[in-house]
DNA sequence: GTACAACTTTGAGCGTGCTCAAAGTCAAGC
DNA sequence: GCTTGACTTTGAGCACGCTCAAAGTTGTAC
């Protein structure tokens, strides 16, 4: 057979997803109907692979699938609908720096509760506190 | 009354939740059951608001509900727990550094991505590709 | 005393994004 | 010819994290 492309199995490795997914995201219309091989199993392109992983990288940040379904839309139709499919992707990039800077709070909170909790461990391991060292107390990393 | 602390309104808005978010909070375990005022409704304390926002902010960063209640139980149970405490924020911590990675990339693609829409919108009002700039061309930039 | 608002409870329902079950087709290997 | 395995389809089911509906109580304002 020329039947060429890569399986759903294949694919599914490529991109991180299972195939599931991948059959999912057609009937989504989030890809175009993939190709068949005579047996009427799906063959994946290159091209196919390209999209796939933009599409894993947006829902691996948090984008909703009917946004991308909204960007596989546009993309559709073609150059005239660039303008709203930059918007979205400037959309997203917002959101993705706003989670960013919320995970980099939590992340510094987390470090200071840590510490504190290694002070406690050792507090223990010793027998009571040391009175030349302040207790750390900044709300959240003493709340539990 | 005394019946003092804050309404479940009242909390809800200074966390960041909705009342309904704070009682489902109560009612699988992440906090303890609230007080009351006489006639039955809740008063959450100062102590209460803390962990609300720490829960808050682990929900946030999306620690799973079952690892808040591991949490939250444990921190019932006492100082002897701590070590299991901070293993949990460890690895929390841990999977915050690597979402931020991932958000990281993406934005940077995203980035790559929109400068390359702004270049075709760029060449479409003048008309034609201008000879000496090459394509951008980065497999996901390109992929729609 | 009656309207109204803010709460209470229990249990059901919902949106998202998969994930799987069932029944069937097809091609290769023994 | 029959088994095996990878695929096919459609529609249902599921895990998560809320979110809401219904029916009831309480306290204040008029």
């Amino acid at each position: 057979m020329q039947d060429s492309g890569y399986t759903i199995q294949e694919m599914a490795e490529r991109c991180g997803m299972t195939a599931h997914t991948l059959r999912y995201y057609e009937r989504v219309g989030l890809i175009q109907p993939v190709s068949r091989a005579r047996n009427g199993h799906r063959r994946y392109s290159e091209a196919d692979e390209a999209w796939l992983h933009f599409l894993h990288c947006m829902r691996a940040t948090n984008m909703p699938i009917r946004a991308m379904q909204r960007y596989a839309e546009l993309r559709e139709l073609g150059d005239s609908t660039s303008l709203e499919r930059r918007k979205i992707l400037e959309d997203h990039r917002a959101a993705i720096a706003s989670q960013i800077q919320e995970l980099e709070k939590a992340h510094a909170m987390l470090t200071h509760k840590i510490a504190n909790y290694k002070k406690i461990e050792q507090r223990t391991r010793i027998g009571g506190p040391i009175a030349d060292e302040p207790e750390v107390d900044c709300s959240l990393v003493t709340a539990g």
